[in-house]
DNA sequence: TTGAAAGCGCTAACAA
DNA sequence: TTGTTAGCGCTTTCAA
């Protein structure tokens, strides 16, 4: 390993000089810059992470907190950010909250010992009095995840309108039996779907059946089966169905596929992420697009700038209606 | 945040007391023993990694390859690895190729430079002299991936054996004409899939048809499904198509199903990966299903044990024919 | 503009 | 068994 002093002896340098090189070129004469220059690359010279930390207390480590790393959600979002960190030389680590559950030591440990400037939290069920404390003393983000009441700044889209636009495109398309499978209403984003899931039916004068309203607990293929089977043996059927994920969405258009109904003819569906699974299936499924890569390269950007002291506002990033053939 | 320097007056004795009774308790008196830990967890103290590293120059992280993490295929064994590195103190992160393409300083420099005490390698299209040569000078090892010519130890299943029982079931159910889409011949696995393939063929005695033998250069929705729409095309049309993968096998289902054919009794159809959509589809897949997490733990166990020095010797772990609707 | 030197938190060799 | 201390690689203050 090559370090800061072989830089200097082969430079005929100080190692101080080396360093300003490298951190602060502009008090170094441009000819003892170029000379130590050369020898940085012709070494392939990179400075100790660990000795710069422990001289400045910063790791240059981001810490990404999800659920689970299965979740294609996520998928987009951590390369968004990943990249946006590693272009200005941060490296990101994922803390999986689910297979750490009930562990003592929790990722805030990570923070406490700088072994990360700051996180993004991404994680809907984290225990939000310990991140609000977190948020406190060190730099956090949300993305995608937001809490009014904290005061942690976030990326995401909005939440309502969003729920809005899809269930309005469905009145439009002349369905008026809309059911709505969503999640726990503990979760902010699932309340605010089913306020926009309200509002368009209420600006179009139709009833809001609560018989219609489904929730579960966990965004699985098979709740959205199970929800599609009980609306499917209802009296009164809906005639379209708003699922707030993807993956609950296509549970339901495999239970509609499998009673031998037409889609969308006798059910039209809609999902919400557009995962890359959506565009599979038979038929493809119309769903909302949240900017996943670009809410990625966001909630980066503003955890560095927050680590760097500056004030970051919370932002809300645009969300489409990708329509194809469920609907 | 917390030192070693506090912990060590509170409880009255030197840093080197507080250190042994981390990392080598068993030199220290119960009672000094007993005394130190309290403070410890009273503080909720933790070693910096940084002070550490720089004076074993070991960090504790460990490096993960992979092209890209939207490949779902990777997330159960990255579970498995997070989960056992951390229980063994070690933190992972997560480096992917594809979007680091073309870079100067690539994820060598991230061992060289210490940040990483090994690599767990996943990635089949890194560049191999790189990989050995570093593996010359820093604990490697591959998962999922490996290469017969190096000596780099690796955790797997065995792919020949796993596509002849693939083919051979097929043969069982009396199909003769038995497709393959294959990914490129450049990758091992690709290779060894095709020779189980042409020895269950062989061994029944059935003629190997070129005609019926797709390569694609990569493992997409859309190329499955271009295999597919080829395969149909034909006079002669196979009865059973084995895929590479799970996600070619949904692109040649959903072929199938768009041109109103039934599936299993017009084309029966095999993937491999058990990834979790394979579940979701109509009819859900046949597959080969290999080990994920299993292939994680197992790779970090052996990583770790090279790091402290042990010899390793590559493991092939078992795979499994998951028999569903699709044949 | 450059160099000398202190010190970040830790481990381990040596001394007691 | 415990304490003292050097030194890992780096940045930054102070002095020249």
């Amino acid at each position: 390993m090559q370090t800061i002093q072989t830089v200097a002896r082969i430079a005929g340098v100080s190692v101080a000089t080396v360093s300003r090189v490298i951190n602060n070129p502009s008090v170094v004469t441009e000819k003892t810059r170029i000379k130590v220059e050369k020898v940085i690359n012709d070494l392939n010279y990179e400075p100790s992470v660990h000795g710069r930390n422990l001289r400045t207390s910063e790791s240059r480590l981001l810490l990404i907190l999800i659920p689970s790393i299965s979740n294609p959600f996520y998928a987009d979002i951590i390369s968004g950010i990943e990249k946006t960190a590693f272009e200005q030389g941060y490296i990101t680590f994922i803390y999986e909250t689910d297979s750490h559950h009930g562990r003592k030591k929790t990722y805030s440990n990570l923070l406490r010992n700088r072994l990360a400037d700051g996180i993004i939290s991404m994680d809907p069920t984290v225990n939000k009095q310990e991140l609000f404390s977190l948020a406190n003393q060190y730099p956090v983000v949300q993305c995608s995840e937001y809490d009014v009441e904290g005061s942690i700044s976030y990326v995401a889209i909005n939440h309502k309108l969003a729920a809005y636009d899809a269930v309005k495109y469905l009145i439009k398309l002349g369905h008026k039996k809309i059911a709505l499978i969503n999640s726990h209403s503990k979760y902010l984003y699932s309340r605010e779907r089913r306020k926009g899931y309200e509002k368009a039916l209420n600006e179009f004068n139709l009833p809001i059946n609560t018989d219609w309203i489904y929730n579960t607990q966990k965004l699985s293929f098979e709740n959205g089966q199970r929800a599609s089977s009980m609306l499917l043996n209802m009296d009164e059927k809906p005639t379209a169905i708003f699922a707030v994920s993807d993956i609950l969405a296509i549970g339901a258009l495999k239970e509609v596929n499998m009673r031998g109904l037409k889609i969308p003819n006798d059910m039209a569906i809609i999902g919400f992420d557009k995962i890359s699974f959506s565009n599979m299936t038979h038929p493809t499924l119309t769903t909302i697009s949240q900017p996943r890569y670009e809410m990625g390269v966001t909630s980066a950007t503003m955890l560095i700038e927050k680590i760097k002291g500056k004030q970051t506002k919370s932002i809300i990033l645009d969300h489409e209606l990708v329509i194809r053939n469920s609907t």
